[in-house]
DNA sequence: CTTATTGTTTTCATCGGTTGAAATTTTGCA
DNA sequence: TGCAAAATTTCAACCGATGAAAACAATAAG
């Protein structure tokens, strides 16, 4: 199980994700090529592919683990708590662990963030990513509330919630120099659709 | 303006329009290849490029007519009326419009729909023109209503009405068989999302 | 320690989308 | 009819992605 080949893979996966990560800052999305982020991780440019399926995929390596986090979350509600004060902690919650990875040795949160909201074809891929997770989501609350929220109503809810935050963080990147700012507007756009969700019961 | 040289553009513009859906449609979006769409249409493989940026833009050819008839709506609120409201109306219009063209001879609004919704990188592009279109219709919102909304509120509002509307019709895909089917979880999803706005004030 | 087995990486060939540049054809107009 | 501008074609090249077989490294068995 933790023999020399499964670290060896897990050394290679992390040079491949920093090498990626930093050439995509340094030289932009684009103008990086597989080749390059391959020599950089010491690999052949083929290996690339046994470890990522795509070269947008290496910028959202965490995914799996943040929407298992979620998931998890969203399942096991305290009793008495409704959907909205629920969905509010999520989010709390998500912004927490945001800021506080630091897994690896070159990243940045910030940096990494500012990447993907500022590349087109990243920005394109964190609209899918964040749109399944979402799908996820939305079946997780239904099923943990099955006698009170049917499936449309889940999905329109948490659709709302993060629709809201989603669109309210990018209009307002310029004015938004620090990642505390840029939490922030998530946080007042949050309120507004769990204001709205409330007042339904 | 009309000279022979714009109506031939028109024409194979449309020709590959129709020569791309069709093909899309009968074989699928990757079995399709360029060559042959541009042998469709009686062009070369190069001059796709000079009438769409990519192989998927060409599905959403209609993308800026689209937009421009939402923004307009926007745009001119009549006085009195308040931001839900008018949003209300946005997507009863968009609607009603969807079901009503029919400009191409192969297009079936139907088929096309769906063949964005279950091809992956068309649903993906699809999320990203949605999310421009409400990028855009939110500052139309908050220019509309300069001194109620703010531009995070604007913002807010459209991306939780866009957000549920969207979750919900996909979340709710596999049971809706038809169209009109499709578009009444769109109004229930609405309706969540309005309600919600109305009791803010 | 050697060998058989299995998993991983490399090499090689190929395909399709996309782009730039130069050559060619078509259209609008004098 | 002939010239300038616009559109199309041809050609070459790049890069991301994929399949297949060869080469290599790690583990387990004898």
């Amino acid at each position: 199980m933790v023999g020399l080949r499964e670290r060896k893979k897990q050394r290679t996966r992390r040079a491949l994700i920093e090498s990626a990560l930093q050439l995509f800052v340094e030289k932009g999305f684009e103008e990086t090529t597989l080749a390059e982020i391959a020599a950089g991780a010491d690999v052949s440019t083929r290996t690339f592919f046994s470890y990522f399926a795509s070269k947008d995929d290496v910028v959202f390596y965490d995914t799996n683990e943040r929407m298992e986090l979620a998931k998890s979350m969203l399942a096991r509600a305290e009793p008495g708590m409704s959907p909205a004060d629920l969905l509010a902690r999520l989010i709390d919650n998500s912004l927490a662990w945001s800021s506080a990875q630091e897994e690896l040795t070159f990243e940045d949160a910030e940096l990494r963030l500012r990447l993907i909201l500022t590349e087109p074809t990243l920005q394109a891929r964190a609209l899918t990513v964040l749109f399944d997770t979402q799908l996820a989501l939305a079946r997780t609350l239904h099923e943990t509330y099955a006698d009170e929220l049917s499936l449309i109503e889940a999905a329109a809810a948490v659709g709302a919630l993060f629709g809201s935050v989603k669109l309210a963080v990018i209009a307002n990147l310029e004015h938004n120099r620090s990642l505390e700012e840029i939490w922030d507007t998530a946080r007042r756009a949050a309120d507004v659709a769990l204001a709205g969700m409330r007042s339904l019961g």
